[in-house]
DNA sequence: CCTATGATGATCT
DNA sequence: GATCATCATAGGT
């Protein structure tokens, strides 16, 4: 338990918002994990925020796919993705059902439980870098596919859900192009995060691969 | 600090 | 077959 926190899940309504006004309202807010081994509560450091189907670096971008479905639900759910064939990424859905938009949650500051996530995390280098960054976040929580779909406003029990925190003042929130987006979606400034803290990944532009010969 | 590159497989065209 | 909302590592500055 931290001292002034405010237990109480965020309600529905606060994701049934347009993404571009909840992914910088996330920052500062507690995302808590239920792991067999105890709680895992990480203080948002860092978001993107993706529009759907009018936003070219969205996977809503081209419609309704298999992978994609959760995305055009009702609001805050879970939409996890598996990439680059190792990695698993959250986000939550947010907007009205059928919008198709969501917030990528890049990184956090791990506030309890860190204990329990070091065995998943052995390259970091110290605690900052628990979350510094999507996947490492996600492996951090030990979130996979399996939890794509999942209500995170169910109640605090649930295996993912999002408490009450204390958002920074405005004047902390910084924003930027999103990292890894390139093509028409490059422009978009839709990545939110906390002013210096230490937590927050650094920014990397899209570099596209060279096709093998 | 920085940049370059391989890993690895689901997804979509 | 190409791409991918990435990371760990190696090696240069």
């Amino acid at each position: 338990m931290i001292e002034g926190l405010d237990r109480t899940p965020l309600a529905r309504d606060f994701f049934d918002r347009p993404v571009l006004e909840v992914a910088p309202d996330l920052l500062g807010r507690t995302l808590v994990r239920a792991t067999p081994e105890g709680p895992i509560e990480l203080r948002l450091t860092e978001v993107e925020a993706y529009a759907g189907e009018i936003d070219p670096g969205s996977h809503a971008f081209r419609g309704r796919t298999a992978r994609n479905s959760v995305m055009f639900g009702p609001p805050g759910h879970a939409y996890v993705y598996f990439t680059y064939g190792m990695w698993h990424c959250l986000n939550l859905v947010c907007g009205p059902e059928g919008r198709a938009s969501g917030v990528l949650l890049r990184a956090g500051d791990i506030q309890v439980g860190a204990e329990l996530t070091r065995h998943r995390r052995n390259s970091a280098r110290n605690d900052k870098e628990l979350a510094k960054g999507p996947a490492r976040l996600a492996t951090a929580l030990d979130v996979d596919r399996a939890l794509n779909g999942t209500d995170v406003i169910a109640h605090p029990g649930a295996p993912l859900s999002v408490l009450h925190g204390t958002p920074p003042p405005r004047d902390q929130v910084r924003n930027g192009p999103r990292t890894g987006v390139g093509g028409d979606g490059a422009t978009h400034p839709w990545r939110f995060w906390i002013d210096g803290d230490p937590t927050v990944s650094p920014y990397r532009a899209h570099v596209p691969r060279r096709r093998a010969i």
